[in-house]
DNA sequence: TCATTGATGGTCT
DNA sequence: GACCATCAATGAG
């Protein structure tokens, strides 16, 4: 097992394209039972609140929106297209609604298949909506800083498959690290 | 290599 | 009843 401490809620606490670009080169850890899972985060999306028509927090505060709105560091999991689950992390103070989609992860350790892509990292982690709302800041599933992060190249795109949301579908807010294989697309 | 489509179910109107 | 922050399989070129 490996030792690395979770990164404290002060981290998430910020405006959510921060810690979004912060997030690149992190360490997602996940233990499940005597099995270390970790993948390296090499691309994301920020999702910035209720004003933000893209985000699921824009429909307002319902059941399944819910945990967006509560503290930040938690893990918002949701089902989408009927089978796949998606892992956000929830930034800002509670109430602000904003959270960042994590979409694909580089193998470091015990991950299971392939993980370009936001259903996969669920899958890769053996992650469902059972660890909706789970806190960041615990033993299981965490974030952390890697021994030695390399230097990176971030770029920065449009959001994928939220064509719906007019003007904010042309957002530049998703990032990825340049030239890595694991992104899911260029 | 690219475009299209089926699978499958929760959420919201 | 329509839509959806997806994925894998299929088939045309």
């Amino acid at each position: 097992m490996s030792s690395f401490h979770p990164l404290p809620r002060p981290f998430y606490d910020r405006d959510p394209v921060t810690v979004t670009r912060e997030l690149l080169g992190m360490h997602l850890v996940r233990r499940e039972g005597t099995i270390e899972r970790i993948g390296r985060i090499v691309e994301v999306e920020a999702y910035l609140g209720p004003h933000d028509k893209a985000a699921h927090s824009a429909r307002g505060r319902t059941k399944r929106t819910e945990v967006m709105f509560g503290p930040p560091g938690h893990a918002y999991i949701y089902l989408i297209y009927g089978m796949h689950c998606c892992l956000n992390v929830v930034t800002e103070a509670e109430g602000h609604a904003s959270a960042i989609l994590i979409r694909a992860l580089e193998p470091v350790k015990n991950l299971d298949g392939r993980a370009s892509g936001p259903g996969l990292v669920c899958r890769s982690l053996h992650l469902d909506r059972s660890w909706n709302g789970h806190d960041l800041l615990s033993d299981d599933l965490f974030i952390a800083e890697p021994d030695a992060r390399d230097a990176i190249r971030i770029i920065r795109r449009p959001r994928i498959g939220v064509d719906y949301a007019g003007s904010w579908a042309k957002r530049l807010l998703r990032f990825y690290i340049a030239r890595n294989e694991w992104v899911s697309r260029k």
